[in-house]
This record gives C-alpha cells, sequence and structure tokens, in this order.
DNA sequence: TTCCAGGGCCGCG
DNA sequence: CGCGGCCATGGA
C-alpha cells in the first residue's frame, strides 16, 4: 500500500541474524548481518540460502528430460529454490492448505506483525518471525483472528508439540524418507507440506510436493491424460528426475500452471 | 451471490 | 486402503 515499503528477506541462526532488503519497484538489494557475522561470512550464508551456489546448468541437464520442462525451463530461466527456516516454512505450508498465494502472505504478515520479536538496527525496528514459543502462547481465537481459520487448531498443535520436545534440528540430522516420516507425525502436516518443508526448509531436493496442480500437469502431460495416485506420481518424479525432483517440480508448477489456463498445453510427452 | 484457493482429517464402504 | 465431505476466509 506505501510506495515505500521494504520488502524483508529474514534469516536467523545460531550465528546471528541476516537481512535482505530492497524497497519495492527497485533493483537493488542491500544486507544487513549482526551477532556473530562479517561481511564474507553473511555473503556466504545468503548465497546458500538463495540458492545461488547451485550450478543450475548441470540441474537444467539433468531435468531437462523433455519438450514440456524445457519450455519450463526457457520461460522461468534461472529460477533458484531457496531455503527458509524449518519452523517459518512448517507455518507457511500448513496455512497454505486449501488456501491462496496472496492470502498465504497476508497471514504470514499478520502472525509476524503480531506476534514476532522486535529486533532493533539503528535505533529502527525490524521484526523477526516468532519462534513456535511465542505462538504457542496465543489462543485460538486470538490465532483466527490472524485470518488462519480453520488451520488455527493445527498451528496451535503443532507449536506445542515443539515447545515439549519435537526438534527441527533433529531432523535435520535424518535422510529424506525418515526425515518425511518425522513430520508426517505433526498435525496439519500431510504428504505435500511434508514435501514442501523437505525442499523449501531443508534443501532436500529430492522432493516432489504434489499439489493440486502437479498433480494436473503430470497426468495431462506425462499420463495420457489418466488419473493417477499420489503415490503413483511419486515414482513417476523419483524415477524421472531422481535426487533433483524438487527442481523439476518447481519449473513444472510454474510454467504448467499458466500453460494449462491457457490451454497452450495440448502438448504431451 | 457464488465460486475458488499450492490439503488434511475424518468417517465411511 | 480409497473415496468424498467438510473446513474459515476474502477476493474475483
Amino acid at each position: 500500500m506505501c510506495r515505500n515499503e521494504w520488502e524483508i528477506l529474514r534469516y536467523t541462526t545460531e550465528k546471528g541474524v541476516i537481512l535482505l532488503s530492497r524497497k519495492s519497484g527497485d533493483n537493488i538489494l542491500k544486507f544487513d548481518y549482526f551477532g556473530e557475522y562479517t561481511s564474507n561470512t553473511a555473503k556466504k550464508e545468503l548465497l546458500n540460502r538463495l540458492g545461488i551456489n547451485v550450478e543450475i546448468k548441470k540441474v537444467y541437464s539433468n531435468i531437462n528430460t523433455d519438450i514440456f520442462i524445457d519450455n519450463a525451463i526457457k520461460n522461468y530461466y534461472g529460477m533458484r529454490i531457496t531455503k527458509n527456516e524449518p519452523w517459518e516454512t512448517t507455518l507457511c505450508f500448513i496455512i497454505s492448505q486449501f488456501n491462496n498465494i496472496k492470502r498465504i502472505r497476508l497471514i504470514m504478515k499478520n502472525l509476524l506483525e503480531r506476534y514476532g520479536e522486535p529486533y532493533y538496527i539503528d535505533g529502527k525496528k525490524v521484526m523477526l518471525f516468532p519462534s513456535a514459543e511465542r505462538i504457542s502462547k496465543a489462543t485460538i481465537p486470538e490465532l483466527m483472528s490472524c485470518g488462519t481459520g480453520f488451520r488455527a487448531k493445527y498451528i496451535k498443535s503443532v507449536s506445542n508439540e515443539i515447545k515439549n520436545g519435537f526438534s527441527f534440528d533433529h531432523i535435520n540430522r535424518l535422510d529424506y524418507d525418515e526425515a518425511k516420516n518425522e513430520l508426517l507425525k505433526l498435525d496439519g502436516v500431510g504428504d505435500k507440506v511434508a514435501d514442501c518443508i523437505l525442499l523449501f526448509g531443508y534443501g532436500h531436493l529430492q522432493s516432489f510436493p504434489i499439489d493440486v496442480w502437479v498433480k494436473r500437469i503430470i497426468e495431462k502431460v506425462y499420463m495420457k491424460n489418466k488419473k493417477k495416485s499420489i503415490q503413483q506420481i511419486h515414482d513417476f518424479a523419483n524415477n524421472r528426475w531422481g535426487n533433483l525432483a524438487g527442481y523439476a517440480q518447481q519449473y513444472l508448477y510454474w510454467y504448467g500452471r499458466t500453460a494449462l489456463r491457457l490451454e497452450e498445453t495440448t502438448q504431451t510427452v
């Protein structure tokens, strides 16, 4: 609403805090770092978080299996998978269920402003995303007043689990399958949300989240327009794109959504 | 007004 | 197990 509004990415690690900011409409990024970070270590962390250090051409040569995904790559050339905080990612994708992207952003913003921890930079206040501890103190009606709707009970339940010892750090030490099984124990986390957490929160690039769009795209483009189960689609993606299936998923999702809407896709593979 | 949005849970057969 | 109904909310 305000033209001078800053878009800020917040990274909170055990070493400190890194903020990456951009004035809306501006192409220039700036970053600030606090705690134990130096200019170099902060920059390194950012390159990792933003996925800039992956060799994207190698990724393309691995996932470019057919004409459809080749078009997807051409249309979204350079797009990376970024890595964010597991807890924040979990909340974000619990909220994403049966919801739209605009409202997901709004709800996350409401939670940030209402429960976030203030952090001061040169006297200027920046809100850091609230910990599970802080969220767990909110009541369900309070969470609902942020627009979370029927997902409030999941948020409450998951934040309590974390307060009672569920460890996101522990999941870091597990392989993909083990980690997914752990995440599936959380209330409100099913197959798709678990895969999103693993892909965007932990950097498991083999993870292949199957939402309604990806399902439609796979069925239409790769399965001769026949309905398939979630498990069949997982098997297909794993066989075809292996440990980079997550990258394939992102290009299929962003390109396929518009392609299917515009019905440019009589093209099958 | 009605419909839909990056699912998951629950109760059925 | 596989399936369908249900769920809060607000923008189009």
